[in-house]
DNA sequence: AATCTTTCCTGCCGGC
DNA sequence: TGCCGGCAGGAAAGAT
């Protein structure tokens, strides 16, 4: 499901087929995703020029020319570029038609994404203006950690898939970060020493960033693609192995519900 | 029927 | 008393 590293494959995989088209048509088949799509995007997009591609958390942002389109996959959403006469599916719900005769599609069965338009700032965006740093940015750091977990009680994994803390922490590299760390993730947060703080940070980062780079060898079949672009297999420590022998010590690896979900780690390797 | 995915929102609680 | 932040729980759709 898109985490950060599939959205910044899915990002890296556009860009190039994106970048300076001018949109000469959008359909929105559904309508219905998170939030309506604005009733009047099509008409404010038609004509218009995608002058760059960027993302903030799990928002992928296309600055067009009078204002930015906004693309959050949700759940379950997908992006593709394909030749403009390509039959929808039943879960496409969207399309930016260009000039040069692409598209492209969103693809989301369970609609928790999102499709928005915002002129003026982008950074003023509501969706966008309490968020926490990039977790790949130097700003996020072991002070900035340490800072945020003071006096809070919540378990620590909890705290780090907060979006106010730092963004594009799922659910799935949270528990693979906190592994890495060798912290457990029902830690109370304030309780993080600061030498931990920076190991935490540091295991998030190598977490993504090894995730984006195992993303990359997908994007030769981002174009034309059958399967989901920018969601790969990979070889997780604990994400998903309840029962299952430690990759690292041997011991069984425990699964508890934490916010409603499913937390994974080893209870020998993880304080 | 339960589970999984993201993230915003509601409502309760305690502190000042 | 009122306001604030922290936190738990709930909600959305569909595949399995």
């Amino acid at each position: 499901m898109p985490e950060l590293p599939e959205v910044e494959t899915t990002l890296r995989g556009l860009a190039p087929h994106l970048s300076g088209q001018r949109i000469a048509q959008v359909i929105v088949r559904n309508p219905q995703l998170r939030w309506p799509v604005p009733e009047q995007l099509p008409a404010i997009l038609r004509g218009q020029t995608i002058l760059a591609l960027r993302r903030r958390a799990k928002y992928l942002l296309l600055a067009c020319d009078s204002g930015t389109l906004i693309l959050h996959l949700g759940m379950s959403g997908s992006l593709r570029v394909l030749p403009e006469n390509t039959p929808p599916e039943k879960h496409d719900h969207f399309d930016l038609v260009f000039s040069n005769g692409t598209l492209m599609r969103l693809r989301d069965p369970r609609r928790f994404g999102a499709v928005l338009w915002h002129t003026g700032d982008i950074a003023l965006h509501p969706l966008l203006t309490r968020l926490g740093p990039e977790p790949l940015n130097d700003e996020f750091d072991s002070g900035h950690l340490y800072h945020a977990t003071r006096r809070r009680s919540a378990p620590i994994k909890l705290v780090i898939m907060d979006s106010h803390v730092v963004v594009g922490v799922g659910n799935i590299y949270a528990n693979e970060a906190l592994f890495r760390a060798g912290i457990r993730p029902q830690l109370a947060a304030g309780k993080l020493s600061l030498a931990r703080s920076g190991k935490l940070v540091q295991s998030i980062r190598e977490t993504l960033t090894e995730s984006i780079a195992l993303g990359g060898s997908t994007l030769r079949d981002f174009v034309h693609s059958d399967g989901k672009p920018g969601y790969f297999q990979q070889h997780y420590w604990v994400y998903g192995r309840t029962g299952e022998p430690c990759r690292q010590c041997g011991n069984t690896i425990k699964q508890i519900k934490q916010g409603q979900r499913s937390s994974f780690y080893c209870p020998s390797c993880q304080k």
